[in-house]
RNA sequence: GGGCGAAUAGCUCAGUUGGGAGAGCGCUUCCCUUACAAGGAAGAAGUCACAGGUUCAAGUCCUGUUUCGCCCA
């Protein structure tokens, strides 16, 4: 083994022998008899990246998290399924394509239909070998004969099959609403896609003129700067799209406004086409808002929509696809709906309509994958009335029947759904599932079903065509946890795997996946699709920042690099132990070398153990256990029961830190450390059976302790198992691998009070020497004198006199162990442990009696401040009488142990001052 | 406007039925001791954002406030 572990020479290696010995499949559990088929299985179905580009920061907590679960649920000896697959991303992927078709100047609508979806396929097969591969760098135990996508024949059966029923139930239906419409992507988009962001813009007040006895309309064309010449009345709104005037049908205000009640039921006259508006009251209107009074534009913004239905008002559409005004908007047709914003703008000033500009700061829908101002649009497209899925999906997560962690995320969760609105499913895009409904050109209407119909149902005209639009994306992905496995078929995989039992994903996403997931899920099957939502946050720079692709040190934050730079296991552990669930992550390049040396240092406890096992014989019954296998052994065992607490209620980061402690902590800083005495200990036969019981002990723990870290750091604690299985005596029937060795149990025969307590002491006395001798500056290497009387611990203390005199660095030959001392040495340093046990360190020459006397001083304060605070607690008669007796208990024996430590440091310090 | 989260050591973060404040990195001193300098030994460092309250006992529970961030409308 060498000094340094290399993470480059293993991964690769490890991974391809893990996948070509089917580790990562049910099935070679079951015949290994690691699981039962009657026994408990597991399956968590990989969220489905983005066939878009590469993996980032995200995916690999993804990875780490999901993979560290599948790991465990594999170890503690259930049918393991971790299924990947990817996401054909409708909108995404084709955007992207887009792109790169603008690079050599040529659009989608050029290429034609078919031929755009070719070269999508293209791309969607370079990126999607390039994910995996990431995927597999991250080490994840997945099983690739199962992967899916999205747009396999499989799911897109699924898909079918889904649709249908729902069309059948009449929950799918085709119509007319208005929408988020993208004018860049050319296509719907649903609530969930628009973003809201804020917008510095203007607000523009202007004024309608209003019919009466003066005026009777317009005589001279607009743009004449004479178009209201004779108007005496005017109606006053403010706006902040001016474009949208030539789709009002009317203005409203309310009925108690000051300047304007008294207008309702009168009619302005729109300016531009001269079009009459109805001036209606509506309580809509918000009189602390502009003037009171709003212009009602139905086709083109959602209020304004709800005030036309309420109204029953004409709804002209007067923009384009692309966002240009059309022939509706009569001279501004043609142009751009900004540069039509200002053309109106500049009219409105020409002809005296206009009173105000104001700067005005709102939010407006963006495309989320585009970033373009979506436009309110009213069109046909289909939806899904989710309504009464979602009740059906509340009651699961009432019931319990799933549960969301962290439990905050149910209550976003309630909220989203019980306010929840028909879904837009239909997308004006070419890459995705088509949607399966044909149009008859005959009678018209509609025919849908599990197979590509030739004849229209109703009047069996042989006249029909496909809808041309494809499904969202999500409503694809929110099959995913049974489409998979299967669904529709009742196949084997998805009578043993479904229900799930995991979803595991970014907070981000609840909405958009998690929920669909479990609508779809309970409405398709009859079941929620697992009973378990974990959500992790997302991770930040170090600074708190979104990690995004325009960033400079974007490389950085590539898990590639990070990979490439301290390997898979580091970058692992650091995401899984850095934050808690649902909480954002900032990611702190220190924390990546810190797990990365926790690796190394297994690596080279391992490289310890391995080169100390030559000539093992693996037989440790000549020897009995020292005390500190009996504490190591001990204390493994409560480490296992901690940790496998730790990961059944999900607190992974926790389990992490606690074996990080007990590897580093105790097995490292201390057993180790222990063992050497007996490892480089004398030939003799006895020296020869404490050797061998060392070595059995050692192997015994680091093999248990590997297997905890395994799910964390696949990568080492694999190659290390192997190499301690390789030098290990008896370790035939050790499993060929790691990853499918059981998960440690606890034996209760194996946990030891009194050793923990005895080894407790000596660790604290052997501290105590040490931390003398740092302070009395005496040469590391040097060994020195010490008497320690032991009272009650003085039979324990000589049986641990080796170890003691090993870590401390004392001189046996001049190492006293009496029960107690009647002189007590003057020129020495002394140390008063528990249990009555003192030392006294004669360090010639280096004791300053001065010195001496303020470190016993300082010690002694120490024990004063916990004896009052001890005190104080239990003069407390309610604490006495209300804390638990334990807790009051504690407080004595703390007491009585403070009281005697100081009598002791007191008569040290009588002692040094006669 | 409504909801949620965060605020703990210089930095990044843990801290789960309430019971003596922790880690990594950084800092100070010493050590290349035959597992490991990506290491070892010893040490310094916090008014747990602020103000009230509940409780024998509060970083932890309740109320309010401040700052930052997120979600929804």
């Amino acid at each position: 083994m060498n000094k340094i572990y290399d993470p480059h020479s293993t991964e690769k290696r490890l991974y391809n022998w893990w996948e070509s010995q089917g580790y990562f499949k049910p099935e070679t559990l079951l015949d290994k008899g690691l699981a039962r088929p009657d026994g408990p299985a597991w399956c968590i179905t990989m969220p489905p990246p983005n066939v878009t580009g590469a993996l980032h920061l995200g995916h690999a907590m993804v990875a780490a998290v999901e993979d560290l679960m599948t790991r465990y649920y594999r170890m503690r000896g259930f049918e393991t399924l971790f299924l990947p697959g990817s996401d054909h991303a409708g909108i995404a992927t084709q955007n992207v394509v887009e792109r790169e078709l603008a690079k050599q100047g040529v659009t989608r609508h050029e290429l034609g239909r078919e031929k755009f979806v070719e070269k999508v396929w293209e791309w969607k097969e370079v990126y999607h070998a390039r994910i995996t591969d990431q995927h597999k760098r991250l080490g994840v135990s997945c099983d690739w004969s199962r992967e899916r996508f999205t747009l396999d024949n499989g799911l897109s059966r699924a898909v079918r099959t889904a649709f249908v029923l729902l069309y059948e139930k009449g929950l799918i239906y085709r119509g007319a609403y208005l929408v988020n419409w993208c004018p860049r992507c050319e296509s719907a988009i649903s609530d969930l896609e628009a973003i809201a962001e804020e917008h510095a813009d203007h607000l523009w007040t202007i004024r309608y003129p209003v019919i009466n006895e003066d005026w009777e309309g317009p005589q001279q064309p607009w743009g004449s700067g004479r178009w209201a010449e004779g108007a005496t009345e005017f109606i006053e709104m403010a706006t902040a799209r001016p474009e949208t005037i030539p789709g009002d049908t009317a203005v409203a205000t309310r009925e108690d406004h000051e300047r304007f009640g008294h207008l309702i039921g009168r009619t302005a006259v729109l300016p531009i086409l001269g079009r009459h508006l109805p001036i209606l009251a509506d309580d809509f209107v918000d009189p602390e808002f502009g003037t009171g009074a709003v212009k009602i534009t139905p086709a083109h913004d959602p209020d304004d929509y709800e005030v036309g239905l309420r109204h029953d008002l004409e709804a002209p559409t007067v923009l384009t696809d692309t966002a240009e005004m059309n022939e509706l908007a009569g001279p501004y047709a043609g142009l751009d709906r900004y540069e039509a914003r200002e053309a109106v703008v500049r009219d409105f000033q020409k002809e005296g309509l206009l009173l105000k500009v104001e700067p005005y700061q709102h939010s407006v829908g963006h495309c989320q994958r585009c970033g373009t101002a979506i436009e309110p649009r009213i069109s046909a497209q289909w939806f899904l009335n989710v309504k009464p899925l979602a009740e059906a999906a509340i009651d699961a997560v009432r019931r319990g029947e799933t549960t969301i962690i962290p439990e905050r995320e149910e209550r976003r969760f309630f909220h989203w759904m019980e306010n929840i609105r028909p879904w837009c499913i239909s997308r004006q895009l070419w890459w995705g599932h088509r949607i399966p409904v044909w149009y008859c050109d005959d009678c018209g209407e509609q025919t849908s079903g599990p197979n590509d119909p030739d004849r229209c149902n109703h009047c069996d005209s042989d006249r029909i065509h496909q809808d041309p639009d494809v499904l969202d994306t999500w409503f694809s992905s929110g099959l995913w946890p049974f489409s998979t496995l299967g669904w529709p078929e009742e196949t084997p995989d998805f009578q043993r795997f479904y229900p799930t039992d995991m979803r595991e994903t970014a907070y981000d996403i609840l909405f958009f996946w998690v929920a669909r997931e479990m609508m779809l899920g309970i409405e398709m099957t009859g079941k929620a699709p697992y009973h378990t939502v974990y959500l992790h946050g997302l991770v930040r720079n170090e600074f708190g920042q979104k990690i995004s692709k325009s960033m400079e040190d974007i490389d950085e934050y590539d898990p590639l690099n990070i990979i490439d730079r301290i390997g898979a296991d580091a970058l692992r552990y650091m995401l899984l132990t850095s934050s808690s669930p649902g909480n954002d992550m900032n990611l702190d390049p220190r924390r990546l070398e810190g797990a990365r040396n926790f690796g190394n240092k297994i690596w080279n406890a391992a490289r310890f153990v391995v080169t100390n096992l030559e000539g093992a014989t693996g037989d440790a019954r000549l020897a009995a256990p020292s005390l500190e296998d009996r504490w190591i052994v001990s204390r493994l065992n409560q480490v296992v029961g901690e940790a496998t607490d730790l990961f059944e209620s999900y607190q992974y980061g926790e389990a992490g830190r606690r074996i990080n402690d007990f590897l580093w902590g105790e097995f490292c800083d201390w057993y180790i450390e222990a063992c050497k005495i007996r490892l480089y200990g004398d030939d003799s036969p006895e020296g020869r059976a404490a050797r061998a019981r060392a070595q059995v002990t050692l192997v015994w723990v680091l093999d248990r302790g590997l297997r905890l870290l395994h799910p964390y750091m696949p990568f080492v604690t694999e190659e290390i198992w192997q190499h301690l299985k390789t030098a290990a005596p008896g370790s035939d029937d050790w499993e060929e691998s790691l990853m499918i060795t059981p998960w440690p149990e606890v034996n209760k025969a194996q946990l030891d009070p009194a050793a923990e307590a005895d080894m407790a002491l000596l660790m604290d006395l052997i501290r105590q020497i040490r931390n003398a001798r740092a302070e009395f500056d005496v040469t590391p290497g040097r060994r020195i004198a010490a008497i320690i009387a032991g009272a009650g611990k003085v039979e324990m203390l000589q049986a641990q006199r080796e170890l003691l005199a090993f870590l401390a660095k004392l001189d046996d030959e001049q190492l006293t162990l009496t029960r107690s001392l009647q002189d007590k040495p003057q020129k020495a340093v002394a140390l008063v442990a528990s249990e009555g046990v003192e030392a006294y360190l004669p360090l010639a020459g280096l004791v300053d009696l001065e010195q001496e006397t303020a470190r016993l001083h300082k010690a002694l304060e120490e024990t004063e401040k916990e004896i009052q605070r001890a005190e104080g607690m239990l003069a407390n008669e309610d604490f006495v009488n209300k804390a638990p007796a334990h807790i009051v208990q504690q407080q004595r024996d703390r007491l009585d142990e403070q009281l005697e430590r100081r009598g002791r440091l007191q008569m040290r310090l009588a002692a040094l001052q006669s």
